[in-house]
DNA sequence: GAAAACTTTCAGAATATTTTGAAAATTCAA
DNA sequence: TTGAATTTTCAAAATATTCTGAAAGTTTTC
């Protein structure tokens, strides 16, 4: 084959696997705002879950055409979710992240984060509200029932999802999975 | 003790009951916002699953104190998650709406909903991406990696979730939760 | 310690979501 | 049928969230 037609190809190829890549980042956007969380913050974790390198701030404003202002906020949200890492090259000034390639890691990692951000609220609204009534009424037994369930089943995803999160990869795939197949 | 003293005391007891369902109903709105979720919707469920009796659009504008057709929507987004049940009640024109009040049971749909609504997305996509990419370049290769780890996980979620959603109440919280302590 | 390089903040703008309320559609009793 | 009662719809208004970009803050270099 000559020399220029494997050239074509091979950037063929390139735009191929290239708008793979950029329907993979705008699809992981969209379903993110379906579940309630940003756009931008699931975009720019797409990217740099499928960039090789670590990126900085001005790549990836560059990339997703978002101001520098939204970049900043959004990876910072990111770092507290534990699912990218702040990176220092030598003799770089700028910072650079890197995602979590781990999926698995990065799963149990939103795991831990939604327990403490959604499950813990729950469950100590829950303790404070039946704080706050003291009679014996048949009306507040039945208020109790109603707060002393939902306390329960938020418990039970919480000890749930603890018992997921903490476990280890291999475990989980082998053990775990067969066990209930 | 007199009677009038009775009264009030009980009129007390009455007031820090309906306090502690204001604080209830409220905070499950305010909870609900933080992972995603309308307030007004999680308003109307919370109201639901506080009343003894099922109530219609008009005692549900009143009692949150918002509009017809603010009730009417979420009134059937609550149906289509399949946490209320509308009634018909034999003499009455008006429909009447009351909330699943087997919390497990509850939970369960809300697991089967996630499921169908966030998982099966996810899966859905990562399968078209993949066909999206035919050659077999190293970049392309690393590209399916993330690919298919995603869909692997999203696996693992939804195979975990149809687990615990299928399961009784009585078999959950007895064997599985006895299982892991 | 001053200037350059970079990051963070935040008020206002843009966008998205939720809510309203009145009109249209539907249901039901007579 | 008619028409009163009720539910549903939907365009516009209200509210909430996200994004921008320039100014302020910080760090590093010389």
């Amino acid at each position: 084959m000559e020399l220029i037609v494997r050239a074509i190809i091979k950037q063929t190829y390139f735009m191929e696997l290239q708008e793979a890549k950029d329907r993979f980042i705008h699809t992981w956007g969209t379903l993110a705002t379906q579940w309630g969380i940003n756009r931008t913050m699931s975009q720019i974790h797409a990217l740099l879950l499928l960039s090789p390198k670590s990126l900085n701030a001005d790549e990836i404003m560059e990339e997703l055409q978002i101001s520098r202002g939204n970049v900043n906020m959004n990876l910072r949200d990111l770092m507290s979710w534990g699912l990218i890492y702040k990176q220092l090259l030598p003799g770089e000034r700028k910072e650079y992240f890197q995602a979590e390639k781990d999926i698995w890691k990065a799963a149990r990692q939103i795991g831990r984060e939604r327990r403490r951000r959604e499950l813990s609220p729950i469950l100590e609204t829950m303790e404070e509200i039946k704080k706050g009534v003291s009679d014996n009424s048949p009306e507040s037994a039945e208020f109790l029932k109603v707060v002393d369930d939902i306390y329960a089943v938020a418990g039970f995803a919480d000890n749930t999802l603890e018992l997921v999160t903490k476990a280890e990869e291999s475990w989980l795939t082998s053990t775990f999975m067969k066990m209930f197949k």
